[in-house]
DNA sequence: TAGAAACATTCATAAAAATTCATATTTGCT
DNA sequence: AGCAAATATGAATTTTTATGAATGTTTCTA
């Protein structure tokens, strides 16, 4: 279970921040990440998250989370996680890159005091934020990674 | 041509109307209609109009059509319908890209409502947008050209 | 309107994904 | 703890889907 929700969650933070076009990638992928598994098992797990295989830019495939699990909270059994007030709070949905901008997704109304919080930690990495109502735009400071990007943003977003 | 596309008006009449799980099952469906065709051809077919495998209640699978394609509107050559009062309802006004932005201007107060239609079409070329009172950026994903945003924004500003 | 280029289609096959069946692991109860 | 039920997993296999190569068809252009 403990292994299977923690897999589960690799999944999505994979899914949502890079291009997977088939599940023998994803396997891969989450080899990386120390998850021992088959592809049975991950088709299965597809299965569960629903999981849909799109054509995305350049008629690529790519794998695409729904929705409903864009962001981290047990759908299934909401009540496991002590998710804190202030992981609740924060309106996260997802996050993607595109060159040096990263696109946040909010609930709505959320993306205001996201990017306020955002800005006050004054990292290196991002030189500057812009709000709308559900949508963050960040700009990344040139040299930087995803991965230290998403790092730093841990601090806030502790459920990215 | 003509075959062509009107198979792909059927397939979207058929997904449209019933649950298929399978290309099999569609092809039976397209044969009931008197369309002739191997499943290769279907995949291909599908793969054009990026339809997505999703799963149903039950768990069970369907093949189901992204939103630009529910309904039909000759997406292809732009100047058949009359859109009249509508296209002038977007406030459209003029669009500009520079590296993976698009800035799309729009008339005073337009740009909220425009914004909030891009983001709900889920275009897999358009990762996040912003808008101001008159002003919309879009941040474009890699990869993806000027014409191919172009193509699918025109879903929604028929007069871009 | 001939010939070239672009597009569509099929056949055969490769690749990818789902499922079956057997086994293991976890969970919930008492 | 000990057992039964539920859930999870892997190996092997089947089913499904994608694609390469060859061929036919349409469309465009000179």
């Amino acid at each position: 279970m403990k292994v299977k929700n923690s897999r589960l969650d690799a999944i999505r933070l994979i899914l949502s921040t890079q291009d997977i076009g088939s599940q023998d990638e994803l396997l891969k992928e989450l080899a990386k990440e120390g998850f021992k598994l088959t592809q049975a098992t991950l088709s299965r797990d597809l299965h569960q998250l629903r999981v849909v295989k799109t054509v995305a830019a350049e008629g690529r495939y790519k794998y695409q989370l729904p929705r409903q699990h864009r962001f981290r909270h047990d759908e299934n059994d909401s009540n496991i996680h002590p998710v804190t007030a202030q992981q609740e709070a924060n309106g996260f949905l997802s996050i993607r890159f595109s060159g040096n901008i990263a696109v946040i997704r909010t609930k709505p109304s959320y993306a205001g005091t996201l990017a306020y919080n955002i800005d006050n930690c004054d990292f290196p990495e991002i030189i500057g934020t812009i709000a709308g109502d559900d949508t963050v735009m960040l700009i990344i400071a040139e040299d930087t990674t995803k991965g230290s990007v998403l790092k730093v943003l841990r601090n806030i977003i502790p459920n990215i």
